[in-house]
RNA sequence: CGGGGUGUGGCGCAGUUGGCUAGCGCGCCGCGUUUGGGACGCGGAGGUCGAAGGUUCGAGUCCUUUCACCCCGACCA
């Protein structure tokens, strides 16, 4: 991508409504943009990102068996009558409208409901079972209160992942692999060290449910660290008796704020039966599918992220989750320097990695101060000193450090350098 | 939804006890000089001062209503 070509436009000063540090760094980079409170579009590069995330949790996701599909958004009040949570007394974040008079419809703030009743089409042996089917969907809630930029909003982008197995036992297995799948996740993305598996409140089919805790002082969730054991418990499940039934001790615990980046529930036949999603087992008597649901927050993720990675320059972005690998920034506009630059764009292009390469006839600091807050892993910049100094100057977004590096030597470098 | 705060060119802000063609910085356009950490000069464009109503000879400024946004709290992935 051609800087030239890019709508990209990126500001000094920070937006005065946002007070979030991703907000603000989002939004000075030119990664989104805000529509309302609560409300955010992905431009071009945030939008990469947003794939990028996808993409690994995509990738975890059908490694245990899951298979992507996308529900709809409106949502028909009918099923949700049957579970009892279309009642705005009983459920409070629905957005509502209607087809006509007397005929309502909801926007999907969650989808429990539309996928078990979709799967009662699939499901009727025990020979159906299990199934795995999620989505990245945009979910809207009627937040009270939207806050800390894409942390809590309005509207957001999740992966939901539902279960559907022919027993507890067989759920249980299932369970424990997704647990397994999200720290794969979350190591990947580089915040592995610093997500806790955290026992929350569950329900009727289940004790606990679990959620994923990534320590931040954003955080809107306070929790109770055991730093050996990598456990954490809500606060809202940390009475006495629990402590003991897990095997943690008080006093070994240390409280902290926690941004809540995943969950894991068991629902049994909580929906499955209101629903009528039965199968017929190997005796030929009829049960109900045992069920369970996995979140991520996707475009929470990135508010996070942007948030931990980040220092006073800008963005930080882990690889893998960069809009693109380097940022090529050519300086003067010398003959020499021009035809290098545009040389090596297309060397590098053609070799797979992705690059910004910044042709506009702007000065040195303006393109450095570009690069960082734009959290690009690699700044190349080629210039009439950098060719005296015998070739491009790299330096990681990371680091101080400089090195010279020839054309030819590039690719093999970054690829290399990208994999690690 | 309770408490606190803010709305003035695309962005960030100033605007005194009401007073004259509403300013400044960034950004944008043109010309020139510049070129290793967000340059400089000269010349430009761009505003129903959030909205509606009211008081007044006169309202960005005072009053009423309303909308939006931010922060704290309650609620929530």
């Amino acid at each position: 991508m051609k800087r030239s070509d890019l709508f990209l436009k990126t500001r000094k000063e920070v937006p005065s409504d946002e007070e979030a540090k991703n907000a603000q760094l989002l939004i000075r980079a030119g990664y989104i943009h805000k529509e309302m409170a609560g409300v955010y579009s992905y431009l071009p590069l945030g939008f990469k990102v947003l794939e990028n995330i996808k993409q690994i949790v995509r990738e975890e996701m059908d490694a245990i068996g899951g298979e992507e599909m996308l529900l709809s958004t409106l949502q028909h009040p009918h099923i949700w009558q049957s579970t009892d949570r279309w009642d705005d007394a009983k459920v409070d974040v629905w957005f509502k409208s209607a087809l006509g008079e007397g005929s309502e419809v909801g926007f999907g703030w969650s989808h429990e409901e539309p996928m078990s009743r979709l799967m009662t089409q699939f499901v009727s042996s025990y020979k159906d079972l299990p199934v795995y089917a999620y989505q990245f969907q945009t979910k809207l809630r009627r937040e009270l209160r939207s806050k800390s930029g894409l942390l809590r909003g309005r509207e957001f982008i999740m992966k939901d992942l539902y279960s559907f197995s022919r027993n507890r036992e067989e759920h249980d297995k299932f369970y424990a692999l997704v647990e397994q799948a999200y720290h794969k996740v979350y190591d990947r993305m580089g915040i592995g060290s610093i997500t806790y598996k955290t026992f929350a409140s569950g329900g009727p089919f289940a004790k606990y449910s679990h959620e994923f805790q990534t320590i931040s002082d954003i955080g809107e969730d306070t929790v109770y660290l055991d730093e050996t054991k990598k456990l954490a418990v809500n606060q809202e499940v940390s009475a006495d008796e629990v402590l003991q039934e897990l095997g943690l001790e008080r006093n070994g615990l240390v409280e902290k704020k926690a941004v809540e980046v995943g969950n894991i529930f068991t629902f049994g036949a909580r929906y499955s039966e209101p629903l009528g999603l039965f199968y017929t087992d190997e005796n030929g008597v009829q049960q109900p599918v045992f069920a369970g649901s996995y979140g991520i927050g996707i475009s929470r993720l990135m508010g996070l992220l942007a948030e931990i990675k980040s220092d006073e320059h800008g963005l930080v972005w882990p690889a893998g989750l960069a809009p693109c690998k380097v940022y090529l920034a050519s300086l003067g506009d010398e003959e020499e320097v021009r035809r290098q630059a545009n040389d090596a764009y297309g060397y590098l292009t053609d070799k797979g990695v992705s690059v910004i390469y910044d042709d506009r006839d702007e000065r040195p600091g303006e393109k450095f101060a570009d690069a960082d807050l734009l959290g690009i892993p690699y700044r190349l910049v080629i210039s009439q000193k950098s060719l005296e100094s015998g070739g491009f100057e790299l330096k990681k977004r990371t680091s101080t450090e400089v090195t010279i590096v020839q054309k030819d030597g590039l690719s093999a470098l970054l690829t290399k350098a990208g994999q690690a």
